[in-house]
DNA sequence: CGTTATGTTGACCTCCTTCAAAGGCTGTGG
DNA sequence: CCACAGCCTTTGAAGGAGGTCAACATAACG
């Protein structure tokens, strides 16, 4: 039987086209018959939301990449709080810091239904070195990390409160164009470091003033101008 | 000539133990000769207390690894201000994001008098795809940085003002045996997301309270069982 | 020495948290 | 179908934590 990844009859093929590993793994030059014993352990998941796709502390060496939805990595704080300290979204990978240790380092939860690949790393470490152009693309989604963690720190974690909702609004890529899923208040505390309570009272604030438009529940719209410019004051 | 990293009469040379780099190379089973010619093209600098070591924005191929010293990387707020997103210490590198592109991401500033090896870009990727050790090294470096990012959010931006400090001065190194040499008020408050006021009075309120003893100027020893209560309460 | 950065402290006010209560939305069972 | 429970959100009031602005002290430095 075919791997998911290149079966053409699978019917969530389509969300593959985000999967860097299927795309450089296609183009590598191997042969048929060595793509599919490559791809073969490559599962795919359904996470469905407010499910934990991984838990911090346990030891199962497998890498994930988000085909769809969205996924909030974690760590709780002695104190009993939880903050937030990445989002995943489509394309995104997560779990590598099993290429070099044993253990997550965060709890892996679905904001919403998600689909992931899961890849054993042991497929990874091999790709790694038979295939430059992997090779390259780790890097990068290692860098990658690094820049989504460093912009928690800058645009996340720093000035008033305000202003980090604005920016985090705008990470999200909550545009005038298209209606976006926001996640909880509770969730957007954990993101930007604030207490649920706030949380509310500032989107609240929002839409008073017209800068998001709430087509009930929690899908809504905003305006991109005018939160950024509350993202810099 | 020989280059530093293997010349023993370099009296620098002392401080090469930290180098990750050297260290896999030496033992990497390459002919010396081989093994001048990789490391003929690192630089030793050393970086004076206040110096840029690079600019955020910069295009320069080099990764630099610390011997010795203490240095920030910040990032420029767009109203003026800064935001330190991490502190290097003997053994860590940076400068990887030109591994994967072109231009640094954040100004890298030296905040104790530091010495750092400056390897060009080339020599990194070539020994990466060369040389297996070296290869997990860089993936180790990776996970580091992404490992002291999550630390800043979580430790250092999460929470009291108080309790963060705390982390802070524990991050540092701060024990109760020798004294450590503190960054500014101003620099403590661009690591912690506070100002530079609140800063110094909470660093007058811990030596009032005697969780740190301040023999003249910034060299102070620190509680460390206090402060570690303080950071969790 | 004066001059300039850096640290300290005070007063005031804003922002955010805390604690509490009430309002909506959803699912479930009678 | 309705009632009720449970959860999330909203809102209020009060207090505390941190920001702001300003004065002053202290140390670094020519």
């Amino acid at each position: 039987m075919k791997p998911n990844c290149t079966n053409v009859e699978w019917h969530g093929r389509a969300k593959c086209a985000v999967c860097e590993v299927r795309n450089f793994v296609l183009f590598s030059g191997l042969s048929s018959q060595e793509l599919d014993s490559i791809l073969q352990p490559i599962d795919n998941l359904h996470v469905p939301q407010h499910a934990v796709l991984y838990e911090a502390g346990t030891v199962a060496p497998s890498v994930y990449t988000l085909r769809s939805g969205l996924i909030k990595l974690k760590v709780d704080l002695p104190n009993g709080g939880q903050r937030i300290v990445r989002l995943l979204r489509p394309g995104d990978v997560t779990g590598m810091e099993t290429l070099v240790g044993e253990r997550y380092h965060h709890t892996a939860i679905a904001l919403q239904n998600t689909d992931v690949c899961r890849i054993p790393r042991a497929v990874v470490m091999q790709l790694d070195q038979t295939n430059p152009g992997i090779h390259l693309a780790l890097q990068q989604r290692w860098q990658r990390s690094v820049d989504q963690a460093d912009h928690f720190i800058v645009a996340l974690s720093t000035g008033p409160a305000e202003a980090r909702m604005a920016r985090l609004l705008i990470t999200l890529g909550c545009t005038g164009d298209h209606p976006e899923t926001l996640p909880s208040r509770e969730d957007m505390g954990a993101l930007l470091g604030i207490t649920t309570e706030t949380a509310s009272r500032i989107m609240a604030e929002f839409k008073r003033r017209g800068l998001v438009h709430g087509d009930r529940g929690s899908d809504v719209v905003c305006d991109r101008s005018g939160l950024t410019q509350l993202a810099e004051g």
